[in-house]
DNA sequence: GATATTCTGTATCATGTGCTACAAAACTTA
DNA sequence: TAAGTTTTGTAGCACATGATACAGAATATC
């Protein structure tokens, strides 16, 4: 009963994932990131409302893709400890692959001030990680029942701690990335937590 | 032989710093960060030349101040153990303080693709983390000699995963802060390491 | 094919950005 | 006091920002 999109939402979303993934929330420009988008303001403003919003639906579709990807290797591991392994493994090919658009996640990239200072936004991210904190502790837990870890094993420390020095990394990255370095430091840093 | 100023230099860029610690480099407009230093434009242009440079002198400022403060709190401890957690105690102090203007260190917010984007920021943040692992490793080393730690102890690659721990701290912090869990957290963190 | 509805591109809005030009003011030195 | 030098506030620059108004094009339904 009326005109149809003349272009594809999801290609349009794809580019602009990688356009926020490259320069972030605060510092794409409008212009930009049509242009990326290779759709004008009109149809931009028509499907995805604002720029804040386009973030968002960024967001999700990043995490359905590149942050479901790290998932995976997570829990279709042996073990918990493999598990662990295998996703800062993800992050070490994603670092090193030149198609990458930036050497932050974008998700990483979101625990920022300006991104955090919208209610929205806030409250999504906050919810992503809280989700993916109590799956993988969920995993730990599951691996302790069976023997495979310590009874002394405290999921519910040990994710937050994980997460938080995955958090950094992106950052340090953002200076200076080697990746053998990364490696022995990441090693390091999982075999101490006893993974 | 000419005007004097007029302003109290120190105090300006003190309150200048307040305002980059607040809101970062980026997001920071000349206009609100001029209101709050009180001075007028002529004056910040004839004294710290541009935005870029006055954010530098900033930064100097508070790792004069500030980030001093937390060094001397690490070198000054019995063992470079108790440092390292004197240091981490220092950072939750800070987070807790009301009078803080932002939950992300000053140096923590310029791991930042905006600031690192400008060669002469890049440069002096470099610079500075380089500096201050040098400085851990030294400590720790020493210890490590002198029998307080065991001589599989590696500080050129114990004090990197303490420095990445520390940025994602400070990112973290920005999502949910809970001193309690913290100091959980941080303290498995360290145990584990054999801090 | 007419009509109603939706989509798309252009022009534009109001405001904000870092920065500069410049004249008047204030001070030091002679 | 006069000259010379520096500082200060005002006004404005050129451009970028996210968002909107709206006419015309395109489509599905009748």
């Amino acid at each position: 009963m009326a005109r149809t999109l003349e272009f594809d939402y999801t290609t349009a979303l794809e580019r602009g994932t990688r356009v926020f993934w490259k320069s972030g929330y605060a510092s794409t420009s409008l212009r930009d990131l049509l242009k990326k988008m290779r759709i004008g303001e009109g149809s931009f403003y028509n499907t995805l409302k604002s720029k804040k919003n386009a973030y968002l639906e960024c967001l999700k579709h990043y995490n359905a893709t590149v942050n479901r990807h790290r998932g995976v290797a997570f829990f279709s591991a042996p073990t918990a400890a493999l598990g662990v392994r295998a996703l800062f493994k993800t992050v070490l090919d994603c670092l090193d692959d030149p198609h990458t658009p930036s050497r932050l996640c974008l998700m990483a990239g979101s625990v920022d001030g300006e991104v955090l200072a919208e209610p929205v936004l806030r409250k999504y991210v906050q919810e992503q990680m809280t989700m993916l904190a109590e799956r993988m502790a969920g995993r730990l837990s599951a691996d302790r029942e069976a023997g495979l870890l310590p009874a002394a094993f405290d999921p519910q420390l040990v994710v937050p701690v994980i997460l938080t020095y995955l958090q950094g990394l992106w950052r340090m990255a953002l200076v200076s990335y080697d990746r053998t370095q990364f490696e022995r430091e990441i090693d390091l840093f999982l075999t101490s937590l006893g993974l």
